[in-house]
DNA sequence: GTCTGTTTGTGCAGTTACGCACAGAGAAAG
DNA sequence: CTTTCTCTGTGCGTAACTGCACAAACAGAC
């Protein structure tokens, strides 16, 4: 039962009755639905119809197959309606994926999406690895660093990221407060993980201090900030969330050149869909009210 | 939604998440598979894939077509099983259309048919007007006089019927037996109702006997067969029924110029059916044990 | 009866769609 | 890092399919 086209056709002439009649709502020649009645026919070894001048009678097998097309149309009707009004509409499961440092500034604006559009559910992944766009397993990403240039995604800067040199109170009630880069010897410093990380002002921190000053490392962007509320050293935090802080003592000031780029980047493929689009102008939308960061 | 060649395609790459392994379980080259998605998105204007290196991963919309070309999948390949089946077994309803006059012969045949097949739903239509075999009105005809020359009918001699004369005893009682045809005069004859009646044997009576002799006309042969037994007049009736009737007395012996041809007639579309072998086949083979008739 | 309109059926010409070959890009393995 | 394999993507020639035109047959109207 291979060629579904031919199937259509038959569907068609069983319903009207007629070959000329099914050629014209089918937008194709008589001679085409009467050849593919006839492959048809031929591949099943059985006629569907009894030809007569007057047109096409089903027999009992055209009838079978004239009540399952029928379903069928119906079915696919309902496909495309769904399909082009998925396209159309701003429905169904979201996904977000984004670098970890930033879910405080994000998640107001999912909260905000939600309202928008009661009908999405929502789903952010913030994990080690970085989500891949192919594959489907996000919608749009949030991207820190240099900017990404993977083939296929579609790449737009989102904001820069003011970052800050910053500690606790305690920590600088117990250790002082070096006025420059200078002064760095003796202090501890909370940094990434990971040796070769992207973000600036880790690399400068790395230029700057020993290794065994930085004495906590973690992948999680929230750890480093509670080890800061902790006391346990000096780190860098988003100049706005420093500001929501008054327990944080500015060591350094914020300096262009730690800047972190925040990138949105989503699949060529998904990107013209009205979904990712809202998402990405609300996104935007919202960057201009954080006066902190730019 | 129309090309469903198309969804089936894209059902396939759904389900197999590479345009290689769709192309090999469709027979078609991989190059075919990529241009019928291509040409479904841009129909329906939205991405049913992501494409990557690895193969296409459906998207929400590509989710959505797999299930419904599915089920899809399935009704059709249930269909064409169906109808294989269809046209090798003998099941489902079973028209025959025949003239009047046969049924006390037709009807065993029917139950001895019902009997082998019990899967099959019996009906046979007696009427006035000719059902055409034509417009799926019937499966198998029994015609009687001259061959039938429709086009698309294939037409088989089935058996001669002998047609005598015959009268009820209570008739000959009170006016006689005329020995030939030139003792007809001042008897009474039964006949069918149409002037133009194809039978023989009534186009032989038309010029044997007046109009106003014939006493009794209808178009239906039972009634002829009643109005006989009640004494009414002389009237042509089957060797073997008025064999089987012991109150008949036979006017004038069978003649065979008064032989009634019986056809078997089919549609050329449907004479290849299993079903309807099978009846002809039987029929014919009933028909050799009615040696009263031959 | 003739005429008209509708429908099916077929040979021929054009066009679309297919298969083929090759290129390019990742991903996995050594 | 290099190699190899798989998969996608595209230009080109061919083949299959489609559209066109005409013929034939039939039903209905007059």
């Amino acid at each position: 039962m291979e060629n579904w086209d031919e199937i259509r056709t038959a569907y068609q002439v069983a319903r009207l009755g007629t070959v000329s009649g099914a050629a014209e709502v089918l937008g194709v020649h008589h001679a085409t639905v009467i050849r593919h009645i006839d492959a048809l026919e031929k591949r099943l070894a059985t006629r569907l119809f009894q030809r007569h001048a007057r047109g096409y009678t089903p027999t009992e097998a055209g009838r079978d197959l004239l009540t399952v097309a029928q379903t069928t149309e119906e079915q696919f009707a309902q496909l495309s309606s769904r399909i082009k009004g998925h396209g159309e509409t701003v429905q169904g499961e979201f996904i977000i994926t984004s670098v970890g440092g930033v879910t405080g500034l994000l998640v107001p604006v999912l909260a905000e999406f939600q309202h928008r559009h009661q009908a999405v559910q929502l789903r952010l992944m913030t994990d080690m690895r970085i989500f891949r766009l192919d594959y489907g397993e996000a919608h749009v990403a949030i991207r820190a660093g240099a900017a990404p240039e993977e083939p296929d995604n579609v790449v737009q800067p989102l904001i820069r990221i003011r970052y800050g040199l910053y500690a606790h109170r305690s920590y600088v009630e117990a250790h002082g407060s070096p006025a420059s880069e200078q002064e760095f010897a003796g202090h501890r410093f909370i940094a990434a993980e990971t040796e070769g990380s992207r973000a600036p002002f880790f690399r400068w921190l790395r230029d700057k201090v020993a290794p065994d000053q930085i004495v906590f490392r973690s992948t999680e962007p929230a750890a480093w900030n509670e080890a800061l509320r902790q006391g346990i050293g000096i780190g860098f935090l988003p100049a706005w969330e420093a500001a929501a802080n008054s327990d944080l003592v500015e060591i350094l000031a914020p300096r262009p050149e730690w800047d972190s780029p925040l990138w949105i980047v989503t699949h060529v493929d998904l990107h013209r869909t009205r979904k990712v689009q809202a998402f990405v102008s609300l996104l935007k939308e919202s960057v201009r009210t954080w006066p902190q960061c730019a």
